[in-house]
RNA sequence: GCGCUCGUAGCUCAACGGAUAGAGCAUCUGAUUACGGAUCAGAAGGUUGGGGGUUCGAUUCCCUCCGAGCGCACCA
């Protein structure tokens, strides 16, 4: 690519102005701005300091070296600013670019960085002692579309799903059920969704009127289970694996976590309690691993569920997690540390945080606890919106900001939604290859076409953004921010419609209709690229909109 | 009180430490005998919460103050 060109030219020009080479830092990346030409690098604002000198002066003599050997496509070199060096290019360049994207093909823009890794990635993982709430519906989104970008970095991404299934959590949820089945409130504590009154009808009519609370328990977490499954499937994310808490605590897992800890001098005991020494490790405060009553806490268990993901030969564990369990990330990983994880080797488990969703319905907060019982649901959602609006809704911003789903926005208003105006660029695109193939115009051989006819802005435009492409997928993937794919692909679509009015594809001028076919298809391959990487269909037709008219008939 | 995260246009949000901080919505003004108008073009809108600091350069990094969300269990 380019960049490659450019990065090699300015080494070399740099050896033969006798200049250093630059340490970290250097950028050659696209201008944001036209004016300032169409690539830029900071190499001699960095290299000034390093040398001692006036960046201008640095810049004029990498200048010099470049011009005596300028790279490929390149028009002007100019210096500008505080030291900036400038390229101005041919579109030639781009020309390059789509021919790259037809090569390529659906995997354009994948990258290398994370070859040979092997990631672990868990994510929802929500209790089950009910449905997916909406607000859970983030991370269903988020953390498949992490998983995706991870892979295009191709990484090995193996997406986990960890059941609690042995707390007391469980136990509660159970005493809940039964005592719905028996027709009685549940206890304070429990849960009091309704969705436990229709469960506890179905239990009785497939188990009739004898059913006990070990009974309960098992057939009530069956169907959780099942339900969260189908609620999963509905939305397009499937899980590889399916952990147990239980199996930890089966196999002596836990027992042995526990060994481990205290032979490295890590636990103390107070109050009746045995206690995680984390404080001294960088810790907020110490944590409790075995209650009084002799149970293990949430923190043992999961550190013999980290230990165990390691053990089955994952290198990289990857947790995605709500803000409201922030306060428990420096437990696992000093918790992690004592267990001789998070070498250099073995990095400590990564957990990346979440702000939470916040639901509004009519302009009010709807405050939601499964507890309480006015649970909105996942499937609530599904019912009503399509899953990729679903999708996309929940990849538009960064997980660093909460984010505020407007039910009334998202569901009566759904046509609002961007992920219609970026399908409808896709469809657009299929739509002239469509009346292509029925004028009988068919794409000669890529090889045979003569690209230098795109010159377009409009086309350049386009071209320019996939040429930005694959680097921005690469620092969505390391920053773990799928929404940077989402405002690409968002920008690509503007740019997709603003060349479909300015620029008509198919004319009496063959050499230029061949072009922009191929650019149609490039575009095309784009478009399904980064829609792939969230998650969200990328329809070759879209159902028209009832117009107003229509719909008062 | 302590900790984590956040604060950008009227609203919702973007912006690898880079040049003149960008989109959408809302407001105003325009565009369609053509490949799907679920579209496009333009205008207006900003002391990036306040104040310091580092840097050639700060929305971005550091300190401090203000404000918001979330944590601070022998629940998960």
């Amino acid at each position: 690519m380019l960049a490659d060109d450019l990065a090699f030219a300015i080494a070399a020009a740099l050896k033969v102005a006798e200049l250093p080479s630059p340490p970290s830092g250097i950028e050659i990346v696209p201008t944001r701005n036209r004016e300032h030409g169409d690539w830029q690098t900071n190499t001699a604002l960095i290299l000034a300091k390093i040398v001692g000198a006036p960046p201008q002066d640095v810049a004029a003599a990498v200048v010099a070296a470049l011009k005596a050997a300028p790279p490929a496509h390149v028009e002007r070199i100019e210096i500008a600013g505080p030291g900036f060096i400038n390229f101005f290019l041919a579109p030639t360049w781009l020309h390059d670019v789509l021919r790259a994207v037809v090569a390529t093909g659906p995997n354009f823009g994948h990258g290398d960085a994370y070859a040979g890794m092997r990631i672990n990635l868990e994510f929802v993982s929500a209790n089950p002692t009910g449905p997916l709430h909406a607000g859970g519906g983030r991370w269903v989104a988020v953390g498949d579309a992490i998983a995706n970008l991870l892979a295009a970095q191709s990484a090995e991404v193996h997406r986990e799903y960890y059941l609690n299934d042995a707390g007391t959590q469980l136990d509660v949820f159970a005493e809940s059920l039964m005592a719905r089945y028996r027709g009685e409130a549940p206890p304070e504590n429990g849960y009091h969704g309704g969705y436990l009154v229709e469960m506890a009808a179905t239990m009785r009519s497939e188990l009739g009127d004898e059913v006990d609370e070990t009974l309960a328990a098992a057939w009530g977490y069956r169907v959780v289970v099942d339900a969260l499954r189908d609620d999963l499937a509905r939305i397009g994310v499937h899980f590889d694996t399916w952990f147990s808490e239980r199996t930890l605590h089966e196999r002596g897992d836990v027992a042995a976590v526990l060994d481990e800890l205290r032979a490295a001098g890590h636990t103390f005991e107070q109050d009746g309690a045995e206690w995680l020494a984390s404080e001294s490790l960088g810790d907020q405060r110490n944590r409790v691993l075995v209650r009084t009553n002799g149970t293990t806490t949430y923190l043992t268990n999961d550190l013999a569920y980290h230990r165990d993901k390691l053990r089955r030969g994952w290198d990289h564990l990857i947790d995605i997690w709500g803000a409201d369990h922030h306060g428990q990330v420096k437990s696992l990983q000093v918790g992690m540390r004592a267990l001789g994880i998070g070498t250099d080797e073995v990095p400590e488990p990564e957990v990346i945080l979440g702000q939470l969703v916040k639901l509004e319905r009519g302009g009010e907060l709807v405050r939601l606890s499964k507890r309480a019982g006015n649970i909105i649901t996942l499937a609530d959602i599904l019912d009503d919106v399509d899953p990729d609006v679903a999708r996309l809704t929940f990849l538009l911003q960064s997980i660093d900001t909460t984010l505020t789903f407007d039910l009334d926005v998202v569901t009566s208003q759904s046509m609002e939604n961007p992920v219609y105006y970026v399908q409808y660029a896709h469809a657009r695109v299929a739509s002239i290859a469509r009346r292509a193939a029925a004028a009988g115009i068919t794409r000669v051989p890529l090889a045979d076409v003569d690209l230098s006819v795109l010159v377009h802005e409009r086309e350049l435009d386009l071209l320019r953004s996939l040429a930005e492409y694959p680097e921005m997928l690469r620092g969505a993937a390391e920053l773990r921010a799928p929404h940077r794919v989402t405002t690409w692909v968002r920008e690509f679509a503007s740019r997709l419609h603003g060349f479909y009015r300015d620029c008509r594809v198919m004319t009496d001028d063959a050499d230029l209709t061949q072009a922009r076919l191929w650019l149609a298809e490039s575009v095309r391959i784009g478009l399904a690229g980064a829609l792939g990487i969230l998650g969200v269909g990328a329809p070759d037709v879209m159902e028209r909109l009832a117009t107003d008219e229509e719909v008062d008939e």
